[in-house]
DNA sequence: GACGCTCTTGACATCGATGTCAGGGCCGGG
DNA sequence: CCCGGCCCTGACATCGATGTCAAGAGCGTC
């Protein structure tokens, strides 16, 4: 350790207000006063206030001030999200906390993963620490146990998946038109043969994809085979690709609702040797998907925007507007890139 | 909208300790027992009590209770981190909330952008929210106004960076090795013509890994040439690429000091057509780097190791443990996917 | 010189909870 | 019957801050 560097001292006490109000001889509401800015006080206290609390090093509790305040408002918001570390969830904690910047508002965010006994214990915790407002990304399938925060003000919004039993603002990504404008996209470039590899359809989310995969089919006149479910891990996905490419009739594309099964999928193709022949879009972007070869081709949804308009509804209701809970739908975009456009059997 | 779904109703305050007292007629002191599971209270109280909670769907606010508590903790923990949504500080983040999980501790978590001013106003606004420990990955060259923190007695603990003017536990990953294998690894696959792309020389990571990759050098007899510091996105990494294979005597190898930088300069090889001849090894792990053409090369750190190892430091201290500030190395781990393992002309 | 006004200032209660402590009930022992 | 001790229980002060309110100073006006 450098020499030069100071070593710590016993522990003192941070100082406080009223240490602060003996230090400048002034009453403690004085101090409370000129920390918030509030008129009324004279220029030379004031002047004996800012030197006291700049000897001391002074910081407000502002735990205890929010107790006391009558907003009761603790100036941070909760986010409970499926996994800190994947790429959507990153992204949507980065908007909400680039939104919360600009009001001095922090941020407790937690993983659920897919835990919907998480889900609750992570909301308790953040509610018992008097939370602003609660964007939540639900893993669980009811989330009536909410109303009481609801009902006692408390703005809540669901990102990606829908609230079940809950009266709240949603933000979500609008999966069914992706879903249908990646298949409307493969049988463009001669593909009849579409494979659906789809996450586990306790999903809302996967639901609704699938949805807009069938009915696309269906506006082409195909019939959906190769319908795999259920899949969660890039095993499972690379397990499926291998069983569909070794059936009879195989698919000669695949459409991947979800980024581990996209990756899963990319895996077993490249381990085939059959990434340059077998068309491939996967549902949600993914960083270096750009750089694969081929690069792949998404239906991009944009966690950011959907962070910014959740972060804009929170704050919109705590100012004060009010109106009934609504659904916001995030449009998807389809990037081609190149695993998207190779060419099936069936060119028009 | 549900019809069938409740309206939110006129908010409702969320019931207090005494609201419950009343209820159960006991005192609040009484309900305070119960909550906190001590020892004292009648069967017939604890049953009275127990059910006027679940009535009122009671939850203790957990605010007033640190601060009246003597130990004042608020079991919450600060997170300064790069960006949340980088790959790194992502999973740093997770690596720590795994941690705090068993603890039933939360984590307040920001970016701070290389910025040093944002660092300290995260930094301000997370002690004055009472964070019982810091977790910093610092972008300011000193942070000495630390100390009163420090003083205070709240754990802190560097990440990645080491502390500049304060006497605190760090934990970094050994850059300075780490570099030092990629450059074994080059000349052992027949380079001598080796370029470094660093980032900023004011990020003191940076400064030692560039240390280890010139020291490994010379232990081979070679003078660097092709040096280029101050690196900070791809494109300006790109562009590097670009200019030293230009060269008169251009080099064969590339040993990139992080992420970006290694991004950019795979997106440049790859637009020269160069990928399959020219050999990279990038500082860094990151996501698919195995699935590229030549799959990547890379000094893997283990951000989550690192997380890990910080929340330990934390937790220790927080438990009363007392040592003097150490800086705690995490080893680095070549991974040879292909990219580094592309040969050069002075095979032995 | 009395009155009313504005401007400062601090005393006090309070936010929701817990630490301290004393009082009352009940026990056994002398 | 009295006393010491243990067990429950609640009254009260307190954590660090702010909302309320009234008191006092200073000033202008008639």
């Amino acid at each position: 350790m450098d020499p030069a560097v100071p070593t710590p001292m016993v522990p003192r006490a941070r100082p406080t207000l009223r240490d602060v109000a003996l230090l400048a001889k002034v009453s403690p509401k004085t101090v409370s006063r000129v920390v918030n800015g509030e008129p009324g006080v004279s220029p030379q206290k004031l002047a004996a206030v800012r030197r006291a609390i700049a000897q001391l090093d002074y910081r407000p509790n502002f735990t205890a001030s929010s107790l006391r305040r009558s907003s009761g408002r603790t100036a941070a918001i909760a986010a409970v999200l499926e996994d800190l570390a994947n790429p959507f969830s990153a992204a949507l904690h980065r908007a909400l906390e680039d939104a919360a910047r600009d009001r001095e508002v922090l941020i407790f965010a937690g993983s659920v993963d897919e835990n919907p006994q998480r889900e609750r214990e992570l909301i308790r915790a953040f509610t018992m620490r008097q939370a602003d407002a609660l964007v939540v990304v639900p893993a669980s399938d009811d989330q009536s146990y909410l109303m009481s925060e609801v009902s006692a003000g408390t703005p809540v919004v669901f990102v990606d998946r829908p609230p079940i039993g809950l009266p709240v603002d949603a933000v979500l990504a609008d999966g069914h038109d992706g879903a249908a404008a990646a298949v409307h996209h493969l049988v463009r470039h001669g593909h009849r043969d579409i494979a659906y590899l789809g996450d586990l359809q306790s999903i809302q989310t996967a639901r609704q994809r699938f949805q807009g995969f069938k009915e696309a089919l269906s506006d082409h006149g195909i019939r959906p085979a190769h319908i795999v479910h259920d899949l969660h891990t890039e095993g499972e996905s690379a397990a499926a690709v291998r069983r569909l490419l070794a059936a009879a009739i195989p698919p000669t594309a695949f459409f991947t609702s979800q980024n581990l099964v996209t990756i899963g999928a990319i895996r077993a193709l490249q381990q085939l040797g059959r990434h340059r022949d077998v068309a491939l879009v996967g549902f949600d972007d993914f960083p270096l998907a750009d750089l694969l070869h081929p690069a792949v081709t998404v239906i991009a949804q944009s966690p950011s925007e959907m962070g910014r308009v959740a972060a804009a509804l929170i704050f919109r209701r705590l100012d004060g507007e009010q109106w009934r809970p609504t659904t916001h739908l995030v449009p998807t975009r389809l990037v081609p890139r190149g695993s998207g456009e190779i060419a099936g059997p069936h060119r028009a």
